[in-house]
DNA sequence: ATGATGACGTGCG
DNA sequence: GCGCACGCCATCA
């Protein structure tokens, strides 16, 4: 890794790092607290470019309508169900995840 | 520096 | 619940 990877990249990168397995996350919260609220994008865009580094829970990360992002029916998408599931996480034939019993709760103790 | 892209989010019909 | 349009951010050509 020559280059510097904007801290961002590196907060994001923080965030995913710190659910827990058997939890999910969305793209709009780990870019709030990551210190974008609206970095989804630039979240998605770090992992599908990231997705190459080992260590990485990136499957981890899911839209914020509990879907999997990928179109279904791509590997990508039948990848992350599968190691979705082998965590634990109910995925739906469609790649649905109930985020309610799902999502990860973020430990920010701030205030 | 400009334009285009992407595993997104939210609002509206 | 679904599809479309706009917005937001970081990276690549």
């Amino acid at each position: 890794m020559k280059k510097t990877p904007s801290e961002f990249s590196l907060s994001v990168f923080r965030q995913i790092k710190r659910v827990r397995r058997g939890k999910v996350a969305t793209y709009g919260q780990i870019a709030r607290l990551a210190g974008n609220h609206r970095g989804a994008r630039a979240v998605a865009w770090l992992l599908h470019s990231s997705s190459r580094v080992r260590g990485l829970p990136w499957q981890r990360i899911v839209s914020a309508q509990g879907k999997i992002s990928f179109p279904w029916g791509t590997d990508g998408f039948t990848r992350q169900r599968r190691r979705l599931m082998s965590e634990g996480v109910e995925v739906g034939e469609r790649g649905e995840i109930n985020l309610a019993a799902y999502l990860w709760k973020p430990s920010r103790k701030k205030t």
